[in-house]
DNA sequence: ACACACGCTTGATCTGCGTCAAAACCGCGC
DNA sequence: GCGCGGTTTTGACGCAGATCAAGCGTGTGT
């Protein structure tokens, strides 16, 4: 019953109708950004909601999408399948955030979403979301989120193609620092739920790379690392190594 | 008057409402995907047709969204600004591409358009078009192509962090032939729009790589290469080589 | 037709990051 | 506590691709 290492605040039954409405989360979680006019069909909408250990699968690639989930509590990460077998990532997501936008153009899934640790999601079930997005209001809503990925994933790709390790760890640490920010956490301290290994795939670099350049940033004094726990100490540092080459 | 370059097969007028009607473009552009029942629409959503020079703008990283475009005829790139000034080619696009979707999340745009040539481009201006997503078919038909687009950048996102030299310019090679197949063009035998150095660009390589790459594939048969005019020779070849290593 | 500028090719050299290897660390079960 | 597997750190070395540089096409404007 209890969920290793979540942030879950409440003792929510597993399944609930109506959940969000006392949902800690408040107005981060995707369907609370509906207008109110809209709010009574939300009951309807969130179905399901799903507990992941770490490792488990919300969706595999290629599978028929059953809806979209958003993110409760946790951590996970969406992979692309290449053609040799590997996997990359494409994407790490915590709560607030929406996943399986990228089925909606074939019906099927293009990557899959990855658990990182234990995770509480929500599902959305397809034949319910067609549903809401006859609503104008709702439609324009997850027109946004999908505009705000393609962005998100442009300015990814953008950075993985061109900038160098230093410039894209340090612009790893500044994007992790801002969303804890964004949710409420210190943008100075957290923790990295992924491993270095997860990170290197992340950015195109080999564990070894991640791992000499936080110990680099560390020796400058720009941060302190404790295996996945960073502080940040001098943030301007690394907005400049984000910029500069060498 | 006459446009260089470009595939236009008939001498329409160049604003005209209701071209699509008679467009020698057929299906491929935008929207003649609708069903039937909507297409009266349509010569309301197609307010404006553009003729751009090569090196022109159809809209600059920042502004505000106009709408969204439709490629009727010439070669676009659209490029991501990066801290440092630089610019990050992150797609190329043909007739019957739809440009201005990552724009929807914002409602400015976060990428440059540029023409690669002599383009001529349609304008569904966004207070049409908001009206035109009010019914959901047209909503679907919006979300599935900014479905795809977000799993078209996740794959090349994907790609660029991973790959070597030789398997990227290879399945650069390979897209390009599978897009002018999609337009029904030849898939063995085209033209690259696009200089080594945009190519180098888009990949996350340098041109003179990009330039070695190609002869190098030449030198091996596979393809022939008189500037940028390319004949693929061996397809199974270069699919060979964008799985495997060195 | 000419020359100039720009893009492309090809070669030589340099370097950042990948690869290989070994040791330290950390969590976990017993 | 102890031993074990996996992760992380750190070092030494090599290579793919960047950089520097020189010559060659090709298209453009006069």
């Amino acid at each position: 019953m209890m969920i290793r290492g979540s942030q879950i605040r409440d003792s929510a039954p597993p399944v609930l109708q109506g959940a969000c409405a006392q949902c800690a989360l408040g107005k981060l979680c995707f369907p609370h950004a509906l207008p109110a006019p809209f709010r009574s069909l939300l009951p309807l909408a969130l179905e399901k909601r799903t507990r992941l250990a770490r490792g488990e699968s919300l969706f595999h690639a290629g599978e028929a999408l059953a809806g979209l989930y958003a993110v409760k509590a946790g951590f996970l990460k969406t992979c692309m399948p290449l053609p040799d077998g590997q996997c990359k990532i494409v994407g790490f997501h915590a709560m607030g955030d929406v996943l399986g936008l990228e089925g909606l153009g074939k019906g099927t899934h293009s990557t899959e979403a990855v658990a990182l640790n234990g995770c509480e999601v929500c599902l959305i079930p397809l034949a319910k979301l067609e549903k809401l997005l006859e609503h104008p209001v709702e439609s324009v809503h997850v027109r946004k989120l999908m505009g705000r990925e393609i962005s998100r994933i442009e300015a990814q790709a953008a950075a993985v193609g061109t900038l160098s390790a230093k410039q894209l760890v340090a612009s790893f640490l500044l994007d992790m620092s801002a969303r804890w920010e964004e949710r409420g956490y210190s943008k100075n301290e957290f923790v990295l739920f992924m491993s270095r290994k997860e990170i290197g795939n992340f950015l195109g670099l080999t564990f070894e790379t991640v791992s000499r350049t936080l110990s680099y940033f560390h020796a400058k004094q720009w941060i302190t690392v404790h295996g996945k726990n960073v502080l940040i100490r001098d943030m301007p540092a690394l907005q400049v190594q984000t910029t500069h080459a060498t």
